[in-house]
DNA sequence: TTGTAAGCGTTATCAC
DNA sequence: GTGATAACGCTTACAA
């Protein structure tokens, strides 16, 4: 018998029941009561199709039970398989999300905050490219891959292992001459150690390696034509790239194809991020793997399940290496 | 000096700039006020850091600014391509969006609509595979691509009219005897149209066709099996076939290779969906392409603008042909 | 255990 | 144009 537009309150409840209104709530909080009156209640909300208005209660708790997921796009799969682990390590645990995408824009990053405050959100995972972000200290936050800021823990990757990884990993092959590609933001972020890991192990073990970093308003064509000037007939004179991305390796790898490489026999590419390709289902290149679930599920249980008395800067989850056809063996 | 997890609330406006409870709301609502009240109240809201609540507001308005947005994933691209533009459409008009992912799960389905109602959300865009969704007639609905009641908007695009198209690509560019492969949910849907419309054309030009139809459930083994008993020494008895996705026709595409098809010499491949590959920026092989941000924008404004007298049942939007290398010329 | 009543931060309806 | 004041639907002391 309910009409378009209405909807029971409580109180319809209530009188519906007979009983008091702060018992209804009782009963649908699971306070104490007696079991007569709690399906008294319980048939009655069942009857009026009864379903709590959940803004309501945030403004009596001030808990809202949704969170704000603030990501710069959903074309990569690195951001949408996080919003896809996100949404449902959320959902879990009885928590809406809130999505927002920025675009890369460091001012609608800024806005989204901003208004999120005025949604009075439970806390807020966001990868962002604004240098200075500014968020008020009151609201939990936590970061993907950037630091935003001494009091906002930042769930990464071990991008520095895993750059190590990928160097020992070529240098195992038989590498005698890598390269380091990375394209990325000039935004300082736990993702720029990934070279230093890389190079690091080159360093120890003594192998010639070059670096090319690119900031991301540039094009590939640096690389492309690093890549000419040192590709003869098809012959190379490196033998080794790993990519900051498997999104820039497979770029590479066209490139190098194009230029009569073969790959894995001449030149062994690895990239970083380790997503299936939407349609094989397993990642389109050798790559270091990032649990992306893990970290997902770490920023929420950090978010809601953390007593904040301490919060940790930096949690590195581990990655691991995986072969797809542009190494060898 | 404000503190941590305190929020000035309008009473702290108003004492600020000395007026009065209700003149701060007039004015934050641009209701009339004297420039000197205006004046008074905007100063004293900026010095106190004050931001409305959205909750409380939505208590009493009955209206939340915020959608929810329900898909079966993001993985793929139509779906995340769609999850970005209904956002970023939203936004636009000053709503959130809430995002919920159901794993194709009916159940799921069923389960997000219901805690949505919970939220007295403004309505609701959703692509579902539950075949009897119970929705409130009383929360705007809109669906993508699926019929889900008589009372109930359906977004898509032209799949008839694709089917068509795709037909006639195929016909134009010298086709004699072509397939039409479709796997996908027996949930009646629009999109069945894809077939019909490409069957139509194969009819009425007494073109050679055959139709292979697989549900979700199965894998594409009887697509694989059609191909390899028709296919003898790299050379098939078939020369086009039409896939219901790009998805589907980028597997056929490895399927055909392995067979030693050349792809577009001896067999020309058409998809449908079109959306860009995210290394390359162009849809991977020839393909019907769907307008995702317009059915987005258009999902938005008619759950927003439209006065709701007579809801269209469904609006199709208008497709494109883009060769990309899987067609000749 | 249950009922009563105050109040969360707004908007809206009145008088003034 | 501005200021009181009553809701909106819920939670939560506190009283019974």
């Amino acid at each position: 018998m309910r009409q378009a537009g209405w909807m029971p309150t409580m109180k319809d409840v209530a009188r519906e029941a007979g009983v008091s209104l702060g018992t209804v709530s009782n009963v649908l909080n699971g306070v104490s009561a007696t079991d007569q009156t709690r399906q008294k209640v319980v048939e009655a909300a069942e009857r009026l199709g009864y379903r709590i208005n959940n803004y309501a209660r945030a403004l009596k708790t001030n808990r809202t039970y949704s969170i704000a997921l603030i990501l710069p796009s959903l074309e990569m799969p690195f951001f949408h398989h996080l919003a896809e682990a996100a949404t449902a390590a959320l959902t879990a645990k009885g928590y809406r999300t809130i999505l927002m995408i920025t675009n890369y824009d460091p001012d609608a990053e800024q806005k989204c905050i901003d208004m999120v405050q005025e949604n009075k959100i439970d806390g807020i995972i966001a990868l962002t490219y604004h240098p200075y972000l500014k968020v008020d200290a009151s609201v939990p936050f936590i970061s993907i891959d950037r630091h935003c800021g001494a009091s906002i823990s930042c769930i990464s990757s071990d991008n520095y292992g895993g750059g190590r990884l990928a160097a020992e990993q070529l240098l195992a092959r038989g590498c005698e001459k890598v390269l380091y590609m990375r394209i990325g933001s000039d935004v300082a972020s736990e993702v720029d150690k990934r070279g230093d890991g890389f190079e690091s192990v080159c360093r120890a073990r003594g192998t010639a390696f070059e670096s090319i970093i690119l900031n991301d308003n540039e094009t590939d064509e640096p690389f492309y034509r690093y890549l000419e000037t040192h590709v003869e007939n098809g012959h190379a004179d490196f033998d080794g790239i790993f990519c900051n991305t498997d999104h820039l390796a497979l770029r590479i790898l066209r490139k190098l194809t194009s230029l009569g490489v073969r790959v894995p026999e001449d030149v062994q590419v690895i990239g970083y991020d380790g997503l299936p390709d939407y349609v094989t289902g397993v990642p389109a290149c050798s790559t270091i793997v990032q649990p992306v679930s893990e970290m997902a599920r770490t920023a929420v249980s950090l978010l809601l399940d953390s007593d904040k008395s301490v919060p940790p800067a930096v949690i590195c989850l581990p990655v691991h290496f995986e072969a797809h056809g542009t190494t060898k063996e």
